[in-house]
DNA sequence: CGGAATCCAGTTAGATACTG
DNA sequence: CAGTATCTAACTGGATTCCG
């Protein structure tokens, strides 16, 4: 995977330099942005929750098997690049939520249309591999 | 990144579990299928050429940076996931095409709809990593 | 509670050399 | 030409510890 800063910068390229019939695809975006082993959970969790928002310790219970590492960095990124909003409210103990914001929103509703064709495909991919490693 | 078949496997899963007003979003699925270094690179300069049929030296020409042992492992997943096929001719030299398939094709065409928010959104994305970054 | 710091293991990708 | 094999560097993510 690419480092998402150098990723981001390719794809900025790719898309100005597009006067071809088919547009390129920078979906390579699709990676730098939300490729990685957590993060479209951490979106999915948090456009379930009331107001979209959840507390740090909820959104790790939520999201199955991640450390509590992986999910500020997850989160951190997020916040870096304005999909989700941290409040922080210094008490004690501290409480800490994080909000999806209306981009973040539009993040994952852009992934939809991939979402269905991998529901409508997964059965047909799972028979390719059978396929072909059974032919090894 | 998990590898390809665990993360599939829990696609699957979390496709089946979906009895909910939002239905799960798999969509770690687009790393695990689409989202390495290569890969959708490699389907949309496919998706371009004629008769979606490029050979070996012609893709790694276009591919940009690529070496020749990441487009030959690149092209090995696409194939066994059934969205490129491999035409072997037996010549000397050897000649290899690759040609796009149907459900290739249209795992390309799903990530449309994400492909134009990232085009729509990059540049606020990178404003906001901009102030987060002065910030630090 | 929420997180920063450190260390470590596994995976991925680049470079290089060799081959049918 | 289209690979395969090997070695190595870099990055990712997990486990653990400590802190305000």
């Amino acid at each position: 995977m690419i480092p998402l800063d150098k990723q981001l910068h390719a794809d900025a390229l790719q898309g100005s330099e597009g006067n071809r019939l088919f547009r390129p695809i920078p979906a390579n975006g699709v990676c730098t942005l939300l490729g990685d082993k957590w993060t479209v959970q951490v979106l999915w969790r948090l456009s379930l929750a009331e107001e979209h928002r959840l507390r740090f310790s909820a959104l790790k219970k939520e999201v199955d098997g991640v450390t509590q590492r992986m999910l500020t960095l997850t989160l951190r990124n997020l916040e870096r690049n304005g999909l989700v909003v941290r409040h922080y409210f210094p008490e004690v103990p501290p409480r800490v939520e994080y909000e999806l914001t209306e981009m973040g929103g539009g993040a994952l509703r852009a992934l939809e249309g991939f979402n269905f064709w991998v529901r409508d495909n997964l059965h047909t991919i799972q028979e390719y591999r059978r396929a072909y490693d059974d032919a090894k």
